[in-house]
DNA sequence: ATGATAATGATATCGCTTCTCATATTCATT
DNA sequence: AATGAATATGAGAAGCGATATCATTATCAT
């Protein structure tokens, strides 16, 4: 019951957040900003407020329920906290975000992170390009 | 000759664009923003405005002179091309970079694009930790 | 049902970056 | 060295995502 998720992490089960957890969990789209949610549920009839969802976003990730990920356009996306740690593979041209885990590459982080004396506490790692989708695309258009 | 790289890249030979330039070379610091080349400027007697600066650097990262870095802090930073590519380990307390290369990683992000079919046009790859140096400081706080 | 506590939403504000446009500078040509 | 076409500059406005403020409203233990 999504209720209990909400009160484990001492948050209220209010109409906002339950709304916004839904629509994650739903899992149309793996990754939505903050704008995102809040042109989803006006379309859904639901009033809030941007503040609201701001405030909310940032409490759950405190609650470990969604991951803040930074894709260089600016903005913060978010998705929910399916456990293991992952990359993305984002595409320059539609935007479109795969999930990756790699092994290999966590442990030469460790390694790096090990070299330099630093107590390692998160990482963030895209790689960009165009996806097969967009490549074919652009060798029609020529 | 200075006037020279400009240029090369297309570039007339500005003081705005010779006095940032010089900026970088002169290395106190790898990584500067927009702002933080303001201030040393203005502290130099410099007058200009920050309109050209945030201009130049784009104009400077168009003709690969720098390269441009997010580290999640909301605002970008630019440092000299040097040449090779490499990553960053992050200090999160006192913002501290240092640089890193490592093949392993590089070679096992060309394998994840491959798997995706994606054609790989760039990566971000940023550790985050505490540095020895703030290690050690909150040891004495406790 | 009630009330103390916490959450909401409208709006103001912030920080970084980009845009606008009138003025000033550069540089090839005399 | 002077000229002028092309380009760059700087002050300020505007954009945009995110955060702060604060009066109003909803939640939930009692």
């Amino acid at each position: 019951m999504k209720n209990d998720n909400l009160k484990k992490s001492g948050l209220k089960a209010t109409l906002p957040r339950l709304k916004i957890l839904e629509l994650f969990e739903k899992g149309e789209e793996h990754h939505l900003s903050a704008e995102d949610i809040y042109k989803k549920l006006v379309l859904l009839d639901e009033e809030l407020g941007l503040a609201t969802i701001y405030r909310v976003l940032t409490q759950f990730e405190a609650a470990n329920l969604i991951v803040r990920n930074h894709f260089e356009d600016g903005r913060f996306v978010y998705e929910l906290n399916k456990g293991p740690h992952h990359d993305h593979v984002v595409c320059d041209r539609c935007g479109k975000v795969d999930e990756f885990v790699d092994e290999t590459i966590e442990n030469s982080q460790r390694e790096v992170a090990e070299k330099f004396g630093f107590k390692i506490t998160a990482h963030s790692l895209q790689i960009f390009g165009i996806c097969p989708k967009c490549q074919s695309e652009s060798l029609q258009q020529s």
